[in-house]
DNA sequence: AGATAACTTGTCTTTCTGGTCAGCAATAAG
DNA sequence: CTTATTGCTGACCAGAAAGACAAGTTATCT
């Protein structure tokens, strides 16, 4: 009985891989579309249009848009959880953990850009598919670390800050190079944003951080 | 001749009182539905509704949509550019400029948070409307800005630092009070930002800034 | 007071959009 | 090989949306 189950879950057809293979497309033509236009602003139309689709198609595998979109969101949502715990990586010094955290935010926006803006324009809009999420999960999770920094002040580790804003400010400031990627574009000169520009972001956002955190490197 | 022109103009009839009160009406709706929904997603029914006049009396003040969200984002803009000039306060000591500046910086989030969230979801968006704009109007400023900081580089008046994303960084930092209000209210646990949260934030956020640039208080 | 201009609204048309439904085609299971 | 399941499409629908148009109302000018 068992044996059945799990053969029936892990079988692999060619229908099956084909479903999955379009589900991802699908995803990927939704996270452009949607990053571009917010919800509202993007139709099912375009954005099977975008995944060289018929519309009908994209509705028979996301029966209506609010399902496709918060599936992006959730995509995009799981990937940042995962990745920006402070608490994760305790028992390291201030420095390291939090060089390495705006290293991955940085990273975060060059390889999700698309994702990091359709979240954007949700929050901009007063988060009316997400507020609950970011209630109970993200809220715990900020208070977490917000505690951990406050420690790492009164242990001396690192300058007197305000924590809270401290985040605002990192996250703020790694994610306009994904959200606000067009203006940075437009000041710099460039066509786009290449690893070389996402490198000095990088450094830039990480000095200013750790300048102002006036993080010692021991213990 | 003259005479008439100039009494043309001046003349506040009951009627072109009522017109300029109502297009003010109509732009702060507007910006309200614009800065929810971006330009795609809003409908000039529901702008219309938010200023309690016809879909048709609308039409008859703004001709048509994109006209009315190119004035809202004009109104926005003039504002900011008129604000946020380095050069035009030369002469002081790069302290005083900078603490000026994020200090402005973060009063326009919290008096027009809206005009804000409006700019923020056209440049997410790809600043399709604006890019012309960007580029004839913020890129000189930026490029003297940047220069002024050069300069006060080389003279030992600040620290090392990358210029480009200084700006950057400072605009994502202090606009993201605005745009992003929802998310920082919801982890503050407070259910809208007052006075005092933006006071507190802006003193992080210049704190954050003065000491990533070590700025020295003496010419 | 009458003519003119400014304002407001109701009606209508066209296009777009999310979504349904019936039926056909391809694949998998027995 | 047959049957059942899954995938896909064309035709269709109801509601929303932008905006044109005409007709009526109110204010201003002479």
């Amino acid at each position: 009985m068992e044996n059945k189950l799990v053969e029936k879950k892990v079988r692999r057809t060619k229908q099956s891989i084909n479903r999955e293979e379009l589900e991802a497309r699908i995803l990927r033509s939704a996270e452009v579309v949607f990053a571009e236009k917010g919800y509202s602003g993007s139709s099912m139309e375009a954005i099977a249009k975008t995944a060289n689709i018929s519309k009908q198609n994209l509705i028979y595998y996301f029966p209506n848009k609010e399902l496709l979109y918060k599936r992006v969101l959730k995509e995009m949502l799981d990937i940042w959880i995962e990745k920006l715990s402070f608490l994760e990586t305790e028992g390291e010094t201030p420095e390291v953990i939090i060089r390495r955290y705006v290293q991955e935010k940085m990273a975060l926006s060059r390889i999700y850009p698309n994702g990091s803006k359709v979240f954007a324009h949700e929050i901009i809009s007063g988060a009316p598919m997400l507020k609950e999420y970011l209630i109970s999960h993200l809220k715990p999770q900020f208070d977490r670390d917000v505690l951990l920094v406050k420690s790492w002040i009164s242990k001396g580790l690192i300058d007197q800050t305000d924590p809270e804003h401290l985040f605002f400010t990192i996250w703020a400031a790694t994610q306009t190079y994904a959200d606000f990627s067009i203006q940075i574009e437009i000041l710099l000169g460039k066509n786009n944003l290449d690893q070389n520009d996402f490198k000095r972001a990088e450094e830039a956002v990480t000095e200013f951080v750790m300048r102002a955190l006036g993080a010692r490197k021991n213990i």
